[in-house]
DNA sequence: CGGATGGTTGACACCTATCAAGGCCAGTGG
DNA sequence: CCACTGGCCTTGATAGGTGTCAACCATCCG
């Protein structure tokens, strides 16, 4: 009954079918489950929810990326964190009940599966194993802050421009000839937020990278040399 | 029953009681949490858990103040969180079922109830609400992250730590005849820690703000002249 | 062509880390 | 009582990093 149920489950055909949060759903919750399910094509730019706006629901990424941001009251604003495949975004909004607190935006061409807040609530008090799943999440979450906290207080801006060009190469990047390729899915201005620095100065930090040898960069083509595929991981 | 019930509880006279993540735990399962429930008074300076230690519970602080504070590999240390009377901590161990991440260490005197781990997973199994609510403490902790990193991008270190003063202040100030004073429960090293600052640099921001009359310090005593009650809260 | 957008560069003031030195204070042992 | 010591904090000098303001450049688009 495993096959059946993971054929009619509607997260059955998705990569991410075994980490999904909504896996542990079986039974007659499975119907709920489907009805309020939807899928969702998001261009790239489009948004997927504004900050402030209420939750209609929990959000799954499937294909593409999206970008959770909060804007401040002086205008500026601050870019929290890249989302990718596989990776639950708006569950703040919805387990604490009240807005979201972030905007999300596609910074490529996305797909991104919604269930609906009525469904979500429903099946969680059904099955605790979802809010489990859930509440691992929001742990995963909480070491990547910290983690972020702590590298922005013991770790040069130089540096974690190197570790954050390393990550996303690791995401983004092809092989080619000389190393590494990649086209860069941020713009500088966002990779300045991502780093709490000005336009500016990540745009000096930039030279300085390129003067090092560490990569060569041109709008958003990026290339890094003589990159063998197990050092990205290292440094 | 209501009340029957509230007398059994083991955390039925604490005054976080209504707010407490084993406040549903409700008939038979109110043993199973007293079997595995624990007080422990801890001294100024004494550690509940170390980082890397097995999790053997989940602790509710119920008097006085616990930092927690991560070490590097480079021997520096980063105070992540301080975590007041009627705050959980140690959970991200517990449900993460691995090794704590951070140390916990007593900077007052303080008293931590703990339910064991064994009976802690006993009752989240029979009761979902209490997971719920460990739920909400996790979203409540994410978003005290995203104010931390959101304030370390875009406030100067000199706001930061009048804000962090101001904080502190409103917790363990007390009204003097001319504004308010307070045993400051950190030390230097400690605030800069918390600021991601060094001990040197924290010691001129601290010079400067006395420079300014913002406050007189001296060893830990802090006194703020001219602070009416109710700014403390707008600044 | 003109304007808008996004990115870069320069100048400058300010802030911070680092290294080094010194001050303050409590506890210790003579 | 004194000198000594170690921990904690402060202060100074210096080099390097960063924010800010302003100008400039490239590209795209109407």
């Amino acid at each position: 009954m495993q096959h059946a149920s993971k054929n009619q489950h509607p997260c059955g055909k998705c990569a991410f079918y075994s980490g999904s949060i909504w896996q542990p759903v079986a039974g007659d919750a499975v119907s709920v489950l489907t009805r309020g399910f939807t899928r969702n094509d998001l261009q790239e730019g489009q948004s997927l929810y504004q900050q402030g706006a209420e939750s209609n629901g929990v959000f799954c990424v499937s294909k593409g990326l999206i970008a959770l941001r909060t804007h401040h009251e002086d205008g500026s604003s601050t870019l929290l964190r890249l989302a990718y495949p596989g990776d639950v975004i708006g569950y703040r909004a919805f387990l604490g009940n009240r807005p979201h607190q972030t905007e999300a935006i596609a910074l490529l061409p996305s797909r991104v599966c919604t269930v609906a807040r009525r469904g979500a609530n429903q099946i969680i008090l059904a099955n605790p194993d979802v809010l489990a799943r859930l509440a691992e999440r929001c742990i995963d979450e909480i070491d990547n802050n910290h983690a972020q906290i702590i590298a922005s207080a013991t770790t040069s801006n130089r540096q974690r421009l190197k570790n954050l060009m390393l990550f996303l190469m690791e995401k983004h990047g092809e092989p080619v000839s000389s190393g590494f390729q990649m086209h860069l899915p941020l713009s500088r201005s966002d990779l300045a937020d991502l780093l709490g620095v000005q336009p500016e100065t990540l745009s000096r930090l930039i030279g300085r990278l390129e003067c090092d040898n560490f990569f060569t960069i041109k709008g958003r083509k990026v290339l890094m040399a003589g990159l063998a595929p197990q050092s990205m991981k290292s440094a």
